[in-house]
DNA sequence: CCGGATCCAAATCGATACTG
DNA sequence: CAGTATCGATTTGGATCCGG
């Protein structure tokens, strides 16, 4: 029982195979894209630097547990760098490496794609919608 | 029982809340970007038009009912047309959008990041496997 | 304050079989 | 060929308790 869920390095290490010739090493990028807090805790670190405590409460809705992991698998992809403080309480600062200030501004790149189209997107939801018989929609 | 796993509606509706002023729209892209295949499959039809069949093709290891879903979610968000030829045997014939190729542009430039940082990102990770104890990783 | 450990509910995915 | 339905395995995330 060497691995459990709580582990950092269990997902995206092999499983993609040869893919043709666009997607090599997006894939462990979109797994940190995919994950719901990722990119929201980085969001908040391209503010500056901030602690565990501090994330907790910029992210609302992320439980301990999930802050943990993201920072660890942040960290662990060299996007966030940790410094720990050994005081009584203890004190922890999440701070965005180099790497890590790039991809925010990937993200970025993302997030004004999103404001862009999300009219367009959500207007093409509701018409999908209305027109098959959906019956697990809002309401 | 009016819901399955088939349902193409049923995640990321609402479940998100008030955030920030950074990612407001982002969950519905993220949410599309996180899952396995759609990626890919915006990928291959960047390309072209393609029927089901080549992209089951194009995209290896995916499964029919995968495929189904990722593009009726596609399709759905407004990424991708379909067009339907009730002939026998049927035929299907799926392309982008106007807004499926921003968003194919988008993730082109994603792969960019990815490509440029993909040793670096393997880097850190074998560093932070090597500085922890570490009985998850490879070998 | 920081974060690890355990338990548990839910979403997701893959394999398979079946229909038009 | 294109798509649906069902099932089981795996993964993921949240709640909670506990320790440094």
């Amino acid at each position: 029982m060497s691995v459990t869920n709580t582990d950092v390095s269990s997902q995206a290490d092999a499983a993609l195979g040869p893919c043709g010739d666009d997607d090599c090493g997006i894939r462990e990028v979109l797994d940190r894209l995919g994950d719901r807090w990722s990119v929201l805790v980085v969001v908040e670190l391209s503010k500056g630097v901030r602690r565990f405590r501090e994330l907790e409460r910029a992210v609302p809705g992320i439980s301990q547990r999930m802050l943990t992991l993201t920072t660890k698998r942040l960290c662990r992809d060299g996007l966030v760098e940790r410094t720990a403080y050994p005081t009584i309480p203890p004190q922890t600062d999440y701070r965005l490496t180099s790497m890590g200030r790039t991809f925010a501004d990937v993200i970025q790149h993302l997030a004004d794609w999103s404001r862009d189209h999300k009219d367009a997107l959500v207007d093409a939801r509701a018409r999908w919608d209305a027109d098959h018989g959906d019956t697990t929609g809002p309401s």
